[in-house]
DNA sequence: GAAGAATGTTGACGTTGTCAACACTTTCTG
DNA sequence: CAGAAAGTGTTGACAACGTCAACATTCTTC
């Protein structure tokens, strides 16, 4: 009797989180129009319907999807910043190349976190939220140390937010015609010299190690 | 007999343009995912697959709509540019809150432009060049004017444009967790202090009128 | 005015998201 | 332990969609 000794296993064996692995597997290989339940189904052995067992629509399952990409987000961007050295620099560029890193090599969430409209009734999402208030929080402590210029900090971190994803987003579109084929210099570009305005000092000379 | 002279009307009287037309008023109210051929053919009063005449199939519309958005769009930057003084400061601020615009004033054309998935044996976008290529020109002059670091201009361009493209995406999710609500100021605050890092001396003070 | 091209319509097909009805499995309750 | 209840998956069906072939209409050209 494997009651909750070992899996919850019912008749799939979690079936949900299979449902959002396997739409990021399809999405990653074919793109986001070729997402479909029916396909869905078929790969992981299951009926076109079983779905609606777990979320009440396509709508949901992207939802969550979303959801869960976020989580990782944040993960990835809060890993960045305590993984850098503690001045501002360090950990803004650390933490603007994990973005940009997870848009590349998470395609299929990304696409679904920042291209899926999201629906008029849905709640914001949570872990979006949290993904943007550890870049709004280290900008603070930023400001802190002194090596951020005063002033509102929601203001600066949305436009470091703007540098970022945009060099993000462009990347996904790389056939583009002259658009930004991506190269980590922009951000360096953006952020290192006087990071999006916001340094304090042009070439700041942090006390710590 | 209507020859040349007054309209090029067969049947519907230009349908093509028609069609375009009704898919933007069709994005603009009820988002990309209702777009449908068939509603579109209502609207007009002709046949579900009246398009066909027009278009090989609904992503070379899509396409269409693009490419005529980028023309739009370029002729947007190049009016902001060219209605703004002449100093870099001045030209790459208008531009900056003209991408803004377009993106605000023309959300179903930017979707469809920046959100629509390029097909992979499709052309690259001329007029979707010709957009950057005047931002990546106003960087130049910049820089002839002493006004701009020298430096790579291709970069530079590319990192204006992820800043202007990033405010004017996350604009688009507003409803999102503690995202971009758009505020100009995002775009002054990355580029008026020190435009995106890339201007010469802090404080430009142009020579010129 | 007739031929032919351009343009629009209709019928049909396969695919999709979704729902109701049904079937099976697990858990709960006495 | 048996039966009820809840959880989970399947099947049949439907409307809507993109698309194509065949047909109908209108315009242009000679």
């Amino acid at each position: 009797m494997t009651r909750k000794k070992r899996k919850p296993a019912y008749h799939h064996g979690n079936l949900r989180a299979a449902l959002i692995e396997c739409s990021l597997d399809l999405i990653q290989e074919k793109g986001i129009r070729a997402l479909t339940l029916r396909e869905i189904g078929n790969r992981l052995g299951v009926s076109r319907s079983a779905a609606y067992r777990h979320f009440a629509d396509k709508a949901a399952l992207l939802a969550a999807i979303s959801e869960a990409g976020f989580v990782e987000f944040g993960d990835a961007l809060e890993a960045a910043k305590l993984g850098a050295a503690a001045d501002f620099a360090s950990r803004i560029e650390a933490m603007g190349i994990a973005y940009v890193r997870f848009a590349n090599q998470h395609r299929a969430h990304f696409e679904v976190m920042f291209g899926e409209p999201r629906q008029p009734g849905s709640p914001p999402s949570e872990a979006g939220a949290r993904a943007f208030g550890i870049l709004e929080q280290t900008i603070r402590e930023g400001q802190q140390r002194g090596e951020v210029r005063a002033g509102d900090s929601l203001l600066l971190a949305r436009t470091v937010w703007a540098l970022v994803h945009g060099t993000s987003t462009l990347r996904l579109d790389a056939e583009r015609p002259g658009f930004v084929q991506f190269s980590s210099e922009i951000l360096r570009t953006g952020l290192q010299v006087s990071p999006v305005g916001i340094v304090a000092s042009e070439t700041p000379s942090p006390a710590a190690a």
